[in-house]
DNA sequence: CTGAAAACCAAAAACGTTTTTGGTTTCAAT
DNA sequence: ATTGAAACCAAAAACGTTTTTGGTTTTCAG
């Protein structure tokens, strides 16, 4: 079947051909000045004669690994983060469709998060980063402005001067604030995923912003920052029960922390959607299983992946500005957000 | 910051120390023929310049490239399948222990899956391979073999002469039927995973042995093959709705399928947990969640990850032997499994 | 027919390590 | 003292490509 057992090389290709060396790699690289036919015989021989170049001594010579690495936080869940893999699918797609390789590594922590980077760069494995958890001044980041080396985040940071691509978490947090305002609460907490992502911040904004333009003062203790380790939505939630005056509403900046909260609340016999109002943010697939299904917002996944990977390929081919994209989300109406009936402020 | 813009290489740090460039590597690369405290001058130094071995030189002169790759498989859901996921934890942990890289690519379809594997083996981009999905026979398993490359999967084959860890799924199949058969049930389904798959086998296998076991006489029209894409529980939930004799409980080879036939039946007015019984096979995150929750097995992928970088390990340290590993799964009840009442068989 | 540009190609250098080869020193045993 | 082994180290080869350099042929306008 493989009639070689030694490994053939481009030694063997341009040889068998009666050709140079390097005429084969020009021709199986795309340069324009080897002859139509010639190149066509190349590339013949070299399927026939099963030869591929090797990776690394390709790499070594030209500086270019044709590799992108997508780093996943791994904090939280279990395993590794299911909204960034989600992005993978288009990222892939748009990657591969001009021969660059998608690698994923993994990040265990916040540490290893930096040292992954610096590694990937320096000892020369990829072409280009992609990562997210974006923060406000992100170390990052400014390792990699400062190496000049390719990379795109999906968050952004405080001074915004590099590419990315972000949901616009204001608005969603505007919006799911202002439709709990409309269907008449008044008393809405907010239940915000950790600060020191960027994120975080953009939903705290929107929430506030909404809360002003209603005429509705802002109750610092109505603004609850939440973990997935340590203060769950859960915790969350108890710790608001506590309070004076039960707020009628919640606003999640996180389905995991809403769901969370839910079921805190459900050992507290208060129903949601019936005597408190909850809206998440990011549509996990949880969020349309659990009943009743939560209200939450769709992220079109999908398509920031491939604009993520379609910023990476510009850059690669010397773009020098950096592009940005912040997209909508669109609001799934479930089963726990409802009107505020006189009761419910009476509750608990 | 950083103090040079050029960047810095074996020979920088070599002459440096006044020290040859081959003492260097030596040296760093844990030789036993170093004095000991040259090897501090040197790995102090190397960390002081900042030196970092070029990945791709190294791998070029000492093919070693320090790097497994895991192929997870994109197939059902929209995204990476969570069943893999879920083991990379074990196995990164274990091999990023030993100094190794995880890399994780995905396949879209069949048809990449040996393409995949192939151009990873071919162009030199890892040490050894990780993969699950395995069928009776496998192509990618025989190209692994007869190219000698160190290659663990997740599954088996027909012929089992290379290394895997597997669930035990004749196991689950045999238990889950045999349950069902204690509950009182006598028209047992069987909602099987794709055939295609090794492990589909297994599951049919426990399951007719247990019916055989006790008595019961094996209907092949109630054993149904189900896909996520095609036919799905759901569709095949319908189908075994319009046979004569409706069967009192179901037995799925995966949880997916499960859960699909279980929305089905709803649909249908079919009380799970009441009127029907359902057993899955894989606990997966949304089977606690469901209501009522999903009887199932809960498989250690954790263990199972770690277990499959060990055995990675040993086949890269010289090992000739094939090392298996079987694991059982634990039967977590919940909601979906109870008694056969006489009531069950009369409806529908 | 001539000369210059364009097209094509071969030889050799270069990429930055690790490995091989072989030589020198150190040290314990004779 | 002498010797052989062990420890240590330097120089150079090797890994398999791509890129550079420069030379030859072809083409085409004048």
């Amino acid at each position: 079947m493989n009639q070689s057992v030694k490994k053939v090389g481009i030694r063997e290709v341009a040889s068998h051909l009666g050709l140079s060396v390097s005429t084969v790699s020009r021709a199986l690289n795309g340069y324009n000045d080897v002859n139509p036919s010639t190149r066509e015989r190349v590339e013949q021989t070299a399927v026939q004669l099963g030869y591929k170049a090797s990776y690394a001594a390709a790499n070594l010579r030209s500086k270019q690994t044709r590799n992108i690495t997508f780093m996943v936080s791994k904090p939280w869940t279990k395993f590794v983060d299911p909204f960034f893999l989600s992005l993978l699918d288009g990222v892939e797609l748009v990657l591969r469709a001009q021969g660059y390789d998608l690698q994923i590594v993994m990040a265990r922590d916040y540490e290893k998060e930096i040292e992954t980077i610096q590694d990937a760069v320096e000892s020369n494995r990829c072409d280009g980063i992609l990562f997210g958890r974006t923060r406000p001044q992100d170390e990052r980041i400014e390792f990699l402005e400062d190496r000049k080396f390719p990379f795109v985040t999906v968050g952004r940071t405080l001074k915004d001067e590099h590419s990315w691509v972000d949901v616009d978490h204001v608005d969603i947090g505007y919006r799911a604030t202002e439709r709990l305002i409309q269907l008449g609460h008044r008393h809405i907490a907010h239940l915000v995923t950790p600060l020191r992502y960027t994120y975080s911040h953009h939903a705290q904004q929107g929430y506030r912003q909404a809360l002003a333009d209603h005429g509705i003062p802002h109750d610092p203790a109505l603004e609850v920052e939440c973990y997935l380790s340590r203060k769950t939505g859960g915790d969350a939630a108890r710790e608001l029960l506590s309070l004076g005056q039960m707020p009628t509403a919640l606003y999640c900046s996180n389905d995991m922390i809403a769901l969370s909260a839910i079921e805190a609340l459900r050992r507290f016999n208060i129903q949601v959607g019936k005597d408190i109002a909850v809206i998440g943010s990011d549509d996990m697939p949880l969020a349309a299983y659990v009943d009743p299904g939560l209200t939450t917002f769709r992220q079109d996944l999908d398509g920031m992946g491939m604009r993520m990977g379609q910023m990476m390929l510009s850059m690669l081919s010397g773009a020098s500005e950096p592009q940005q994209q912040k997209v909508k989300a669109e609001l799934i109406v479930r089963g726990t957000d409802m009107p505020y009936s006189r009761k419910n402020g009476d509750e608990a």
